[in-house]
RNA sequence: GGCCCAUUCGUCUAGCGGUUAGGACACCGGCCUCUCACGCCGGUAACAGGGGUUCGAGUCCCCUAUGGGUCACCA
């Protein structure tokens, strides 16, 4: 069985890179039919982790994560972790160190002075005098000296260091008695029973260190994996200067959830050629042991290609529901899948769309300068004007093929080419000379909607004049 | 600075000793066309550098360079 476990720590949001690990958590764990759980890690009290936790509860409802069972607050395990403390300390495997805080800075401002590595010196390690009073002990767990530690991570390869070249007898409780980072992240994956890690690899150097914890405590030592950063697209780290870090974020900008996820697994993964990916593929094809040993940029067009690929694919229904979060309320409207079907075309956001379907339902509040002075001549309003005496005449009107069929016989009739009705048509319609097909927005807009439209462009042209 | 990790078109990537180094996004042409898009067709563009190993290296080894991570009584 395969157990996989997200541990964010609170800082108020989801963001992307933390969606990715999650998601390859999720998938291998879903994928293996074995079980994804989330843990919160808020050992450091100064932050809400309530806050954090409704954040991820919210983020992965809106992209269809789920997790089983309860999240595991790291707060309110206090009574474990110093429960293992205690044993290491009774097994001789740990140690009070009464060392204060001053005395460790001079340590290391000496040892840098002399350039060496600043590291505490196991002064405590095997004290057995009278401890100096007024001191409140830090506890510090004894690693083995002069071994190696050797692991085999799932995307990395073997990873090999030197115990004596990457960490001293590390503390494992402060002196207010709360435990340490590495030292929890161990013990609670043991508990959990995680099987698989995957997380960034800025945890690749701690590694070591929970290894040392595991051993210590007997424990069986899970598989890593440790995925590569995502960095902004100018290469370097991804920060929240880059923009939108915050997964909820990318809802208000209209994307599709589907397309954050499709993304976010080909950022560092692929299969082959395939660049689409269903959740449904996803989960029968990703394997952590494929993805990339390096670092990748975030690819802001690949996103927006992607996210106008599934708008293009999305039922209408669905987009209708989608377009309501943007103000677009149209389920009621007779034309609703004329309209859909023509914007999810030319979208590449929701939001993008729903102002393009706004341009359209709504009566142009101004028109294009620029349009009127180059398509509104003279005769253009002539033929406006006659467009519309001919469109009072006619009846049985609805379907964009009606107009089409309308509109070829009108410039028959008149000897007409499109190109001298379309675009001073179109501003009539919409204010300037960008619209989905002619046709599409005539019918969509009605006979009235458009006799109307055309009345009061007539009007401002009078009025510039 | 020590340690660890990485390095194929601008970007995401395929490649797992023998390829005209493939695909995708973006970009540039063309077609389609009532505008804008979609779509279709085509194009520019990459193995960081240097040494080995080998009949043969993008693929294996070493060095250099560059980038990243990490070295807390943060997580």
């Amino acid at each position: 069985m395969v157990v996989t476990r997200f541990a964010p720590s609170p800082t108020g949001y989801l963001h992307i890179g933390g969606l990715r690990t999650a998601l390859y958590n999720y998938l291998w764990a879903r994928k293996n039919h074995g079980k994804f759980l989330l843990r919160i890690e808020d050992t450091d009290l100064k932050r809400n982790s309530k806050e954090a936790a409704k954040a991820i509860e919210e983020a992965f409802n809106w992209t269809g994560l789920s997790y089983d069972g309860d999240p595991i607050y790291q707060s309110q395990r206090f009574d474990i972790y110093k429960e293992y403390i205690q044993k290491l300390l009774d097994e001789n495997k740990a140690y009070y160190c009464y060392m204060t805080k001053e005395e460790l800075d001079e340590l290391r401002k000496e040892q840098m002075a002399r350039k060496e590595r600043p590291r505490y010196d196991g002064r405590y390690r095997d004290f057995k005098g009278e401890p100096p009073k007024g001191v409140e002990p830090v506890v510090r767990i004894k690693v083995p000296q002069g071994e190696t530690i050797e692991f085999e991570d799932g995307i990395k390869g073997k990873v090999s260091v030197k115990v004596d070249d990457v960490m001293d007898d590390f503390i494992i409780a402060r002196s207010d008695g709360t435990p340490t980072y590495n030292f929890v992240v161990a013990i609670d994956d043991a508990l959990m029973g995680i099987t698989d890690v995957i997380r960034g690899d800025d945890h690749l150097s701690n590694t070591p260190k929970q290894i040392v914890v595991y051993k210590a405590l007997g424990f069986d030592i899970p598989k890593f994996y440790h995925v590569p950063m995502i960095l902004n697209p100018q290469g370097k780290k991804l920060s929240k200067r880059d923009g939108a870090m915050d997964v909820m974020e990318y809802k208000r900008m209209g994307y599709l959830p589907e397309a954050l996820l499709n993304f976010l697994v080909r950022l560092g993964w692929s299969y082959g050629d395939q660049e689409i990916f269903s959740m449904e593929e996803m989960l029968r094809l990703f394997d952590p042991h494929d993805i990339n040993k390096s670092a990748s940029a975030y690819n802001a067009e690949k996103l927006l290609w992607l996210n106008a690929h599934y708008i293009k694919n999305a039922p209408y229904e669905r987009l209708i529901k989608e377009l309501e979060f943007f103000g677009v309320h149209i389920d009621d409207h007779d034309k609703k899948e004329i309209l859909i079907d023509s914007l999810k075309e030319r979208s590449k956001t929701l939001k993008e769309m729903a102002e393009a379907a706004l341009k359209i339902l709504k009566e142009p509040a101004s028109y294009d300068e620029k349009a009127v002075k180059k398509f509104l001549k003279e005769e253009n309003i002539e033929i406006l004007k006659k467009f519309k005496e001919a469109l009072k005449e006619r009846e049985n009107l609805h379907l964009p093929v009606d107009y089409e069929e309308f509109v070829k016989e009108f410039l028959d009739k008149n000897e007409l080419k499109l190109k001298n009705l379309a675009q001073p048509l179109r501003i009539a319609l919409v204010g300037d000379t960008v619209s989905p097909s002619i046709y599409d927005v005539l019918s969509i807009v009605g006979k009235e909607g458009i006799i109307k439209r055309i009345e009061k462009l007539l009007n401002h042209l009078q009025e510039e004049n």
